[in-house]
DNA sequence: TGAGATTTTGAAAGCGCTTTCAATAATTAA
DNA sequence: TTAATTATTGAAAGCGCTTTCAAAATCTCA
């Protein structure tokens, strides 16, 4: 590989570039940073990795040439040295996995992990068999320190496979387990509990309910919340007014139109995300009926930025639970773990607000 | 740190595993694998590095092994060896850009690095001076072979100084340049130049057009074909009848209502997103206006697995071109990228279909 | 059958860090 | 002032791979 030394700008005064299939690059490494100084590699290792024994004078001097000259040790060689791969590793099933939750919920948790320069890995693979693999992989290689797993099931087999593997991991959501494991969860039971509650209190007896895939345990505890309030309350549910799905637009249209062309139609609705909601008010309107007067609805709201309740029309009644914010809380869990003085188990669950708005009311008379 | 000896599960019978922190887990470098294979360390990595100079049968042995065992090369010990990192950054300024389009195009482009086992370095960074900090930083530690850029300004500043740090990368978009460099990128002044024909064909002169950001080279593209098609045919270009902003359903909302609220309404638009269309379409009707008669709109569609334009009512006529393809055309020019065998410079625009749907109509009479 | 050509395998030297252990410089106590 | 501490720095041994160069094994063909 030829060497050539280059004109130089201001901030790269007199380093070496090497050039590599047409592309020049900053090259420097320890042992030359640590020449330039005038000290050894293991006092300029120790002052920028903010070990106690080096003089502050030092410190600074090292920490100032670090930033005038752009020197950033190699990160594979410190995973090589350290044993630790300074990233964490998300894995998303199907690229379709990877919708506006995974986005918020991203958003947060990178926030976090910047702050102790923790990288993020996304794989996306097609298949439990491959998710399995993956983990595999990214644990044998050492590609990742931990992982961040979420859409459970009700009992999940990746957690204690990756108990075995011995690849730390943060759950976002629950799922029954023989042993402890750090999670953060919402009250998905709680929430949908008050929504039908509020509903019921409303005067409304026949209530539909779009929930997301049955296997996942939220949308088992949003069931169970949504049956508890009709077992206490003595109203029968309707299994016609209940379905289930992904979370889209369409679904909400295809499975609201359905109740509505029942016999005897829901007078309330509760939507698992916005997406759905969005679709269950079209279908509403096209049905020349009224939101918030012949059919109530509650969304539960993640708090997306580019889809706002307060600007529907009506307003939309939510139970709500920012995900950016279980990111970045997830995120600080991780930043914890990885510090290595992990005392107890993480073991969080949100409550969920309900916000009501103009979508809700009371049930129409004569229902 | 202590050692013990496991009573093993099948596949991983005899090896060794390590306790630390309470977790355990299989601990097999290159020496012990191929020490037990009764191979030279040598002959191990070429075989699973698909040399040719290894016997098949050597090879077959090799990979058998490796399967059964779940040995996977230490990644940071690649990386120092061969100087390459395995895994490309993309850098997203602000969580919240960290939108819809984001995670469709992340999707697309997983699914094809997944094939080369390269992995998609995930950075959120405020504001630009950081992004451009991670970038050297990413570049430095060689923590990536490559980046993705995305949502160019006119003149990006990202172009020459990622040239002059020498990290290669692909930018999802157009931007001016002195100096060739790869890209792909839809063809949105045509997509607009011929959803405005449409809309002029139909009678429309009044035709509103919800953008983006204009510092964005996407937006100023889909601006010079708005104002094209109205320079060529004479109709002049309303300013009050342009809005720019966030592709929200919020900001699609509130842009219309301000449309409608004109003294001379438009009777046509042009919203940059579906997300823009859905808040649109909601102050066409609450307007009380009926969409395809009274308002024609023609959305860009990104096309999102969870709304779908044939599912609006009436079903949205759109500029189509899947985000998700793109991230996949991307992620093979990557690979192609990363292989070595770099030619000549990816240089894609991708025409825009417009598929007409019930959105559009006839301008109303006498307008 | 054996010399030369060709496959196939190995030994060992890095890659650029961290970290142990030892040495030196600076302080303090006597 | 000198010995005993303590604060600060260095030398060198890895970490687990790849890859060069050399050796061993196998094959070819006279």
């Amino acid at each position: 590989m030829p060497i050539e030394y280059k004109s130089s700008c201001a901030a790269n005064s007199g380093w070496i570039w090497r050039v590599a299939g047409g592309a020049a690059y900053l090259d420097m490494n320890l042992k030359e940073f640590s020449r330039k100084l005038g000290l050894s590699q293991t006092t300029v290792s120790r002052a920028l990795s903010g070990y106690p024994e080096v003089k502050a004078e030092t410190r600074e001097r090292v920490a100032e040439a670090a930033l005038k000259h752009g020197y950033h040790p190699n990160r594979a060689a410190i995973g090589l040295a350290t044993g630790r791969a300074g990233a964490i590793g998300i894995v998303f099933r199907g690229g379709s996995e990877f919708g506006p939750h995974t986005s918020e919920f991203m958003g947060g948790l990178g926030t976090q992990l910047e702050q102790d320069g923790i990288d993020m890995l996304l794989s996306t693979v097609d298949g439990r068999e491959a998710e399995m693999q993956t983990y595999r992989r990214l644990a044998a290689s050492k590609r990742v320190d931990a992982v961040i797993l979420h859409s459970p099931t009700a009992e999940d087999e990746r957690i204690p496979f990756l108990m075995q593997l011995g690849l730390p991991f943060i759950l976002h959501g629950r799922t029954k387990s023989s042993q402890p494991y750090h999670f953060l969860d919402i009250d998905n039971y709680g929430a949908i509990y008050r929504a039908t509650s509020y509903l019921a209190d409303l005067g409304h007896k026949r209530i539909a309910f779009i929930n997301g895939f049955p296997e996942r345990s939220f949308a088992e505890h949003r069931d169970q919340g949504f049956r508890q309030v009709h077992h206490e309350r003595g109203i029968p549910v309707n299994e016609e007014f209940l379905g289930n799905g992904e979370f889209t637009d369409e679904m909400g249209y295809r499975l609201m139109n359905g109740f509505l062309a029942l016999p005897i139609r829901p007078t309330a609705l509760i939507a698992g995300s916005m997406m759905s909601a969005l679709g269950a008010m079209r279908a509403v309107r096209t049905a020349g009926l009224k939101l918030g007067k012949d059919v109530s609805l509650i969304a539960h709201d993640d708090v997306f930025s580019y889809i706002n309740a307060d600007n529907m029309v009506p307003t939309l009644s939510t139970t709500r639970s920012s995900i950016r914010a279980a990111g970045a809380r997830i995120g600080e869990m991780m930043l914890q773990l990885l510090s290595g003085k992990e005392v107890a188990k993480f073991e969080e669950v949100w409550p969920v607000e309900l916000v009501i708005r103009e979508s809700t009311g009371p049930a129409p008379v004569g229902s």
